[in-house]
DNA sequence: GCCGCACTCTAACTTTGGTCGGAGTGCGAT
DNA sequence: ATCGCACTCCGACCAAAGTTAGAGTGCGGC
């Protein structure tokens, strides 16, 4: 017998996990190695089980997807993720390949689709699901706001107005409307409530 | 051997679709009768396979799950339903009981919650997650928005300005701003910034 | 019939949001 | 060392948003 391609499984969804493990257990090349609820249990769970690939979910109770692909990184640099979520917002998807994810799936799709991107990232490849490329593609990359505009940002997601960021913040309202400004200007929006809708939409910020 | 609790799966993935079914067909009193991808085949299926109860996700594409629940009660008043989403906003969860579901989970909660609530709603009674309960205890009843308010809102989601609003609905500016002080006041937040998130979070628009 | 409610409108008013032009600092890269 | 960029500030300006206080219509329920 061949060895098995090893898979950690996490997500915070019970249901979720069991049919992808059904899918896994399924394939005569592939079994689950171990799963995992949180990022936190992931990193433990890598360690203990050194699997060959992760299939990670974005959003997660705690720390998030994309911090724990940095975190498992940091300590097993050769690791490997295939990224699994309903989002697919092209900040998302560029935040979870930033942090070094090889694979990009979209939950929903069939599970053939999933089996081939695990042995494709497995053997060293990328794979990204249509969809994800297309919003990749049509990212815009001088539309990348700076640390102090996505903080700005996400302070107008949270239904502050300018002088409340600006005493947040420390800065003057003047600086603040500036910041705003660049950042519709970055967006392609006209105003704070497009901008809202955009960075939700886009997975910029998230509620 | 006793007769099966026959339940009918709507969910648009696949993985989620075969984690339940697993969990169902572990149970001795209960059996997946069929399953659905879309609204409108729910509707099909439940016709062909006419199951005890149906297990419902809401966001489908095409005809929503409260849609279908509805286009299903019209035609079987009898009919069973549970709700399985990751939605938790009042505002969701009021339109599928007024829809006529009896029960209502949230996806993450363990395999035993679910066939729980199965079995107590087969059986008669109603069945809500506990955060569920609790969401449509917070809500405010008489903050409810009327239709116009409901279309303005949207609207307001779908970044247009006051000016624009106005123009589609054929009313006045001034009009406008009348339905949005109202709306605003009913959502308790204080600008249309805020609106839109609290919208969203509550499910009362969808993007 | 009367009441309440959703919907519409007016008009003047205050506040907030967003634009424009200009300007200074400090950091990191070429 | 020079350039670009992120970040900061100023002030004046215009456009939008939101408030307040009225008032009229029409529908459905008690």
């Amino acid at each position: 017998m061949i060895e098995k391609l090893k898979v950690l499984i996490v997500d915070d969804h019970p249901m979720m996990r069991l049919g992808i493990a059904a899918i896994v257990n399924d394939q005569t090349d592939m079994a689950v190695a171990a799963q995992a609820g949180t990022g936190e249990e992931a990193v433990a769970e890598y360690r203990r089980s050194k699997p060959d690939v992760v299939l990670m979910d974005l959003r997660l109770p705690g720390m998030s997807g994309v911090e724990a692909i940095r975190a498992i990184r940091r300590e097993h640099p050769r690791a490997r993720f295939v990224v699994l979520t309903t989002y697919e917002g092209d900040e998302d998807i560029h935040q979870a390949l930033e942090a070094g994810a090889q694979g990009y799936l979209i939950k929903g799709m069939s599970p053939d689709a999933l089996v081939d991107a695990l042995r494709r990232v497995h053997a060293g490849s990328r794979f990204l699901a249509p969809p994800v490329a297309r919003a990749l593609a049509a990212r815009n990359p001088n539309s990348e706001l700076s640390g102090r505009e996505r903080e700005v940002l996400s302070l107008i997601v949270g239904g502050k107005s300018n002088r409340e960021i600006a005493a947040e913040l420390g800065i003057t309202e003047g600086t603040v409307k500036c910041h705003v400004t660049t950042l519709l200007d970055r967006l392609g929006v006209s105003d704070r409530t497009q901008a809202v809708v955009a960075a939700l939409q886009r997975g910029i910020v998230h509620i």
